[in-house]
DNA sequence: AATAACAGTTGACTAAATCCACCATATTGG
DNA sequence: CCAATATGGTGGATTTAGTCAACTGTTATT
């Protein structure tokens, strides 16, 4: 095949993507912007910062964790990382606590509120998700996940 | 398999991910974000402003094309779209003309300069996918791609 | 001819993200 | 033990991205 760009049919009226169409990066940009943008509608009401959703997710998964782990793992500024959770404490979801082996590091525990209020984002999110993903067989969603590991971690090692 | 985010096992030290490792829409962004953060480093050294790459790329394959049809097409707003075009043009990549047909058109065309300006930025983008996707096959790569324009096509079906 | 729709432009505004300097605590090496 | 250095966290300044609303000129509708 000489052009992997057509694996699907472009839609009728649809430009023509030249060569941008033959990159993965493209198609990964396209997809996770449109997903994003609808869960960002689906929670328009409640004011959902940004990253705030992925912190709070991975300190309930990680309790005790601290404010640089985080930010390393969703891959923002540690500054940023603290108006995230100032803005989780403030609203009951989060809370610090200074660890008690090192007294710099604050180790974050997730509330009971704010457990709840994931299982209802955790609702949303795949809410939005299969509206996109019925499209695909259980094990081709499977394997579109293993794919995407290997390639972040391929991603990691690179910058070492 | 109970827990599709053990495809491929954590790397040591990595942290839990809990709920959030079940969504494809996770591991999409965080590879995106990796991928567009090489790119960007590698192209650091020109002033790459967002969007400036894609629209050029847009704007080569689609001679003629709109500033409106390039907006809809990249996901940003009009008035974003004009300042990437003041650039392109302000750089000499790209030139408006007025369209015969109707006036009120930008009918948008890539220079020469724009062209090889284009090849060079393809062959970094190359570069640094082929570092991250030498990890699949070719096999592999195409039922990625296939499957992204799948989830592609159902996400603008859903918000018509 | 009047009105509405559309392409493009501008400027104001909001939010996201990076950068840098700084404080408190820990760790290391002499 | 002390000095130097590294680390976790915080605050503020700045830059940048993205949204919105108003306005101009052109085309379409009736």
């Amino acid at each position: 095949m000489k052009n992997p760009s057509r694996a699907v049919a472009p839609r009728p009226g649809a430009l023509n993507l030249g060569r941008l169409g033959e990159f993965v990066g493209f198609r990964l940009r396209r997809v996770q912007n449109q997903l994003s943008k609808d869960f960002a509608s689906a929670t328009a009401d409640r004011g959902l910062r940004a990253g705030l959703f992925s912190s709070l997710s991975l300190i309930a998964a990680n309790p005790g964790l601290s404010q640089n782990e985080l930010s390393r793992e969703i891959g923002l500024d540690k500054s940023v990382t603290v108006a995230i959770v100032d803005e989780l404490e403030r609203s009951g979801w989060a809370v610090r606590e200074r660890s008690e082996t090192d007294r710099r590091r604050h180790a974050l525990h997730a509330t009971a509120a704010g457990e709840a209020y994931l299982e209802e984002l955790f609702g949303i999110l795949e809410q939005t998700e299969n509206a996109v993903l019925h499209q695909l067989s259980p094990a081709e969603l499977l394997l579109l996940s293993e794919l995407l590991d290997r390639m972040y971690a391929a991603a990691l090692h690179e910058d070492s």
